[in-house]
DNA sequence: TTAGGATTGG
């Protein structure tokens, strides 16, 4: 992460900074020098909000003051921060804080200044390789007279150390401060007394347990937790005996921070105050921490997607509220989506349309994925005031059918019955949670035609497979007693006890039959990575922000007159009538010298937005985004994808590949019958082609043990190609029933279906110690349960 | 003060 927290002490700053950078003063700093192993550091006086550029690129402001010169004529400078950087900055940059970039653009502006500011400004992005650092300090605000009338500044003053107790070293009748992972949690709620309340309890690796009550008039001070395994820093928690237990309430001058519990998560404090103390030592704990919960606590939650629900359970949803209405004196209707469309039918909440606040227009194009939500007693003073379109989570909803017994199958009911018990409440997600940032990708990614359109496709399938609820028993039953999986080879291999393999040397193949106790990751378009069968590595798939960045980087390369119109290819320019006037290139690849049909053709265009290039590849076959050189074209920047076929985005090996010239592709071209596919594209372009691939962790358990084993899937298992999943929403509706049956939530051990598998060992090694892993092959999804 | 985890009603 490009963006660090570091202490800083006094007299010694830059001490944790790389040794090769070196201070540069603004006096110094000129545009066209070379300032590549310099760095600026200053004070953050202003920061202005995060927005968005026109094509979409997060941009944020700041000015920075040199605090050492403060009196000197020009003391500051605009620093202009793109991109993904932009976002990290923004979340943890705060008026006061000390701020050092180094990679940084100068740019010359065009008039002069006369506030004091230099006449350049930095540009600052992650494409740029430009690196910040942030030191958070307590800050102590003063004012200096200067020689240009008063002015603000700041200085650091020196942070108290901090303490923190293992849990099990509390002691009654005493303030303490304490880290720990949040192992249960009630998010706020409005007690009965006068405050809000959150109820948390914390274990840490001394495995004892604290289970605190912290209270606030300002719920905004209560601990940001949005779930399981988040971690806390508490300051100032009192400690007390209760029925022979510690417990933990909130003194005067609590505060806390809240941490992502994901390991390698950017390791970002939420929380309310604005000014707190964060040292890189700090950072280390949430670090450990992070590494122990994973092991240590089961963060695989009752969340759920509406089209994994099932009747009669308790789920966790992460959602948008598109709809409310108040029902009566103690219940309220929420009507919310998250992308995805229940299996069952569901109830809907009479309620007058001059009730219900909501767009309308929306309302309707939702009325078969939204559902409603109805919440009781406590829970409506804090439905109430809630705003239509924020990203609520909202805990423990009960599914509930009701005559599950009646020959008519009843819809589904969701109910947020009163009370806390089990952490019942509903929480508000900021926008910056990258759970409501990856629903929010989602939920604009649903084509709402499409999914009115498949309205009945699902509801065909539901009618066919699970026409009424005793046919739903009986597939169950099925599940039950048959594998779920079947062998594509070997059948005539016995099984195998995880026990005795367990206690096998590897590498060896065995036959087993097995029950899926839990699965990683939970969220399933996680599962999907791109793999280099060259150098073998597995890497992310790039999101949609890193090839807009990309794009709108190239769009800066006007294209090249003298590459147009080729032996091979024909070409169109344009330019846009917008304020930017973005020059833009296609130049389509020609068979036999002429033009081919759009659903035949191969085109590259230069200036292209993402969406520009998103509509081209639903009419014509192949895209390849490509910008201008002085004698040639060249692919981009190989963490954009190379090429675009239909809904796949295709990317190349940086490491692996080795660029050749575009005019390769007109050997392709000039084949009989140009099918451009993706392989020989590559080949002809040196670029080691990256395949999709789900990979997941089963653990799979039998009646004498339990083992991992990884699954590594480009389409066999599943039977669902892993290059399409991530933008197929009915093939991540279908991958999500089939894990539901494969392991239905809300199950007992005992009633969880069977799943015969292949696996191998094999011996992973390091300087230490001899590993053994597993790896399930050979296998797939019996075919009536896809 | 409030809560002190521990579902299933409308």
């Amino acid at each position: 992460m490009p963006v660090q927290l570091l202490k800083i002490i006094e007299g010694q700053s830059g001490t944790s900074l790389p040794s090769h950078l070196q201070k540069e003063t603004l006096q110094h700093l000129r545009e066209g020098c070379d300032h590549t192993n310099k760095y600026i550091q200053g004070i953050v006086t202003i920061s202005y909000p995060l927005t968005k550029l026109r094509d979409g690129t997060d941009f944020f402001k700041i000015v920075v003051q040199d605090s050492d010169h403060l009196c000197s004529q020009i003391n500051s400078i605009n620093v202009l921060i793109y991109g993904k950087m932009a976002e990290d900055c923004a979340k943890i940059i705060r008026n006061g804080e000390t701020f050092i970039v180094a990679g940084f653009k100068v740019i010359k502006l065009p008039t002069a200044r006369e506030d004091g500011r230099h006449d350049c400004h930095l540009e600052v992005s992650e494409e740029a390789g430009s690196a910040v650092y942030v030191c958070e300090t307590e800050m102590v605000q003063i004012i200096l007279p200067c020689s240009s009338g008063n002015m603000t500044c700041f200085l650091c003053s020196v942070a108290p150390k901090y303490v923190y107790t293992p849990l099990n070293h509390l002691k009654g009748g005493t303030v303490v401060n304490v880290y720990g992972v949040v192992k249960f949690f009630k998010p706020p709620y409005i007690s009965k007394g006068t405050d809000y309340c959150s109820v948390v309890t914390l274990v840490d690796p001394s495995n004892v347990k604290l289970t605190c009550s912290l209270f606030s008039g300002n719920r905004d001070s209560l601990p940001k937790i949005y779930k399981v395994g988040d971690i806390v820093r508490f300051h100032r928690i009192k400690i007390s005996e209760y029925n022979g237990q510690m417990q933990g309430i909130t003194s005067g001058g609590f505060a806390s921070l809240t941490f992502d519990g994901t390991v390698g998560a950017p390791v970002v404090p939420r929380t309310s105050s604005r000014v707190y103390t964060f040292m890189e030592e700090e950072q280390k704990t949430v670090e450990e921490l992070r590494i122990w919960a994973a092991s240590n606590i089961s963060i695989s939650g009752p969340a759920a997607k509406l089209s994994g629900v099932q009747p009669m359970l308790f789920f966790d949803l992460t959602c948008q509220l598109v709809g409310k209405a108040k029902v009566d004196g103690s219940s309220f209707l929420l009507k919310v989506w998250d992308g995805t469309k229940c299996p069952y039918p569901t109830w809907k909440v009479p309620v007058e349309a001059k009730d219900l606040e909501g767009e309308k227009v929306l309302l309707h194009q939702l009325r078969n994925l939204a559902v409603d939500i109805l919440v009781y007693d406590n829970h409506v003073q804090l439905a109430e005031p809630l705003q239509i379109g924020s990203f609520l989570r909202i805990y423990s909803i009960h599914s509930k059918q009701a005559n599950a017994d009646n020959e008519d199958v009843s819809p589904i009911e969701f109910h947020l019955h009163g009370g806390t018990c089990y952490g019942r409440g509903i929480g508000v997600l900021p926008e910056s949670n990258p759970d409501v940032k990856e629903l929010k990708a989602f939920l604009e990614s649903v084509d709402l035609t499409d999914s009115q359109n498949m309205e009945s496709m699902c509801s065909m399938d539901v009618d066919s497979t699970f026409g009424n609820v005793t046919d739903l028993e009986l597939h169950l039953q099925r599940c039950q007693q048959l594998s779920v999986t079947v062998l594509t080879d070997h059948q005539d291999l016995s099984n195998t006890e995880l026990k005795t393999i367990i206690i096998s040397t590897a590498p060896q193949q065995y036959r087993i039959r097995a029950k899926l106790r839990t699965y990683k990751p939970q969220k399933l378009h996680q599962s999907v990575k791109l793999y280099c069968s060259k150098c073998k590595s597995l890497q992310e798939v790039p999101d949609r922000d890193d090839f807009d960045f990309i794009l709108h980087d190239s769009a800066g390369t006007a294209p090249n007159p003298e590459l147009h119109n080729t032996s091979w290819y024909e070409s169109v320019t344009w330019t846009t009538q917008d304020q930017k006037q973005r020059e833009i290139a296609i130049h389509f690849v020609k068979h036999d010298e002429m033009l081919q049909h759009p659903e035949d053709t191969l085109l590259m265009i230069e200036g292209g937005t993402l969406k520009e290039i998103w509509k081209l590849t639903k009419r014509f076959k192949c895209v390849i985004p490509v910008r201008s050189t002085e004698d040639d074209l060249e692919l981009l920047d190989l963490s954009a994808p190379f090429l675009l076929r239909g809904n796949v985005k295709y990317y190349g090996c940086k490491q692996c590949s080795t660029p050749k010239p575009m005019k390769n592709l007109s050997s392709i071209a000039a084949e009989q019958q140009p099918s451009w596919e993706p392989t020989e594209i590559a080949q002809v372009l040196g670029i080691e082609l990256l395949q999709y691939v789900f990979v997941m962790k089963f653990t799979l358990v039998d009646e004498t043990g339990a083992l991992n084993a990884y699954l590594f899937d480009y389409e066999k298992f599943f039977q669902i190609p892993a290059s399409e999943i991530l933008t197929n929403n009915f093939l991540q509706q279908k991958m999500q029933m089939t894990m539901n049956t494969l392991c239905p939530p809300g199950k007992k051990l005992g009633d969880l279906p069977w799943l015969e598998c292949f696996i191998r060992s094999y011996n992973v090694r390091d300087a230490m110690k001899n590993q053994v892993y597993y790896q399930i092959f050979d296998t797939t999804v019996a075919e009536d349960v896809v």
